[in-house]
DNA sequence: GATGAATGAGCTTTCATTCAT
DNA sequence: CATGAATGAAAGCTCATTCAT
């Protein structure tokens, strides 16, 4: 960011440019994302756009990091050992829905699709470490298997996030059996059952 | 598009192009889907292009048809009744990693980000019934369990597509114990036990 | 300028924001010389700034007045009947020398590059006659030669400027060599001998 | 250059633009210059422009190395050591002339103020290398004097190019006293005095 | 008076699309 | 039919200027 806003006004435009760019990821996409637009539907000029954020890249990068605070206070929860392991699961699954139920499809293109700034390299990385280690530590614990805890982790998380992803195109995010099955699932994969060789 | 190729000639040309534009969405992105670089790829002229397809929607429409046909083709494999259900799911895993081994990351950025076109609608449903139909019956064939088969069927459908792109992502496609998790994690989730209440 | 600054604090900002203009002018060019930028350079707010000077054409305008006071400074010291002929020479080259060694390239930008704002047409003109009044008092005074003395003077005008805007591009401006050659350029050209006809 | 023309068509295009760009940087300094101006001036439309030049700087860049050409033509005439000492002076002057009646303003502009592109460099420093050699030459062989020729090269070239840019400014390139006067200046510098002490 | 957040016209550049050759 | 030069709407971004605090 260009300038640390300090003042309570400065807060609030760029609170709103951030909101404006994730509500038009998620309902436009990566190719529907403009600054203009950004900046209307935030409410305020271009001007004041670039006074916060030097470029594009630099706007969606934002947008990224609070989308992986979010995702990533999810997995700290979920890896709580004071808790049962049901409740470390509902956690999980729980807080995903959470998340993606405010800009459903954004958080997938943030992920997927939208080019990488120049400095987005560390960022990432250092969220997918943290991702990784999350998903192994929920795997570790709760998981009675004797498996490569590094693949079934990643498996895992794909599987998450694809399921969350695919209800928050067909709408079914609010759905209690949506939520049941994505338990199982989960509760499933990390049950004590071995790999069935097929 | 704007004319079925008949002859040789222009079918190896709409292939050309066709090839380009899925290689290009994978290395580049939707954002760098140009339609004078998918000319310049494909070794044709601009003006060639547009001779075959009215303009850019209408092309990666083509990819993408072309894309669920592949699918379809798994599903439909997977859906064989007359072998074993082990073969079928293997079928199905299999099938998937060998579509998402070409071009990994268009496939993504074809289901997920790219812009509709007008009459996109129509091939996209009839794709997501067909789709819907291939896992709800891979799931009555398989499981014993009595749930929501169409919950279910989502669920699984997203979950599969989700590790699988994340395994492309992580470029572990090829990796045999990463296949052996998908038939795990398929396995699993149509075994026989119930939902967890958690 | 807005208002005439007569405290000794208010001068002081407008002297700090008339160098930051002249030094920005000189390092950056007219391209680099923003509002914004002369403001932060010389310690002011953008604000200020604007409270002094209605806009940047006014800013540079006053930039223009001080050099050309410099400039006519030097042409009049120059015209000083008192000295010799060599020492009227001496100074003006010395002069010349002196005030282009304070931000070099900002005095050839000024002249050469910068919009004239509506009412500069005015200061250049008082400056330009001055400034041509003074050459051609050193032409009258020290040539012998019978000669258009308007022609004679505009060319002894532009060859030394450009001479010395050369200089200090090539950063000689200091070199007593130099100083050589420029007061041999000027001799020579203002002595006896009549215009070779080639 | 993005594409070299090879047809009629594009070489009266690329033509139409660098005699645009060059007569809006003579007539609205480098300020004026806008991409969209110089499209219009030219009467393509921008995308043509770009089609031939990958952005502004290459495009003045493209402008600079035909006035260079210009200019070093003229040097390498007056260095013809077939004829007289004194057509030699008369090809240099009439030949700065002539090249500063087209586009008077434009030629100052490119050198002293207009931005420099990435390869900039280069091409100037071959530039200023033949334009010294040029120089130094013509003092070389012309001049009886014993002194160092280099720094009296650096103050003719600036010199006349300084009186040169004036005569532009003053729109008095056309008058033959001025001619005359500018070669009186030439050969007096050039004449075998040795360098007054002043 | 001083400040600096906010503004928006305008500039550079891209790329889908057309059409004369 | 194939070509690729030409088009121009629209996107990213800057910076002179204003005005609420």
């Amino acid at each position: 960011m260009r300038k640390e806003p300090r003042q309570a006004r400065s807060r609030a435009t760029t609170d709103a440019i951030l909101d404006a760019a994730a509500h038009i990821l998620g309902e436009r996409g990566w190719t529907g994302l403009t600054t203009n637009a950004v900046a209307e539907v935030a409410g305020v000029s271009i001007g004041s756009l670039y006074q916060y954020f030097p470029n594009k890249l630099a706007l969606i990068e934002a947008v990224r990091r609070r989308h992986f605070d979010d995702v990533l206070a999810v997995l700290r929860a979920a890896a709580d050992e004071k808790t049962s392991r049901q409740r470390r699961i509902a956690a999980l699954v729980d807080g995903m829905i959470t998340i993606h139920s405010r800009y459903p499809a954004a958080h997938r293109v943030l992920l997927e699709e939208s080019p990488r700034g120049a400095d987005s390299r560390k960022t990432c990385d250092v969220f997918e470490t943290a991702c990784r280690k999350g998903y192994e530590a929920l795997f570790k614990v709760n998981s009675r298997r004797e498996t490569d805890v590094r693949v079934g982790a990643q498996v895992l998380a794909g599987a998450v996030a694809g399921a969350v992803h695919e209800a928050a195109r067909q709408n079914t995010l609010a759905s209690p059996m949506l939520r049941a099955e994505l338990v199982n699932l989960v509760v499933l994969f990390l049950s004590k059952r071995g790999p069935c060789s097929v």
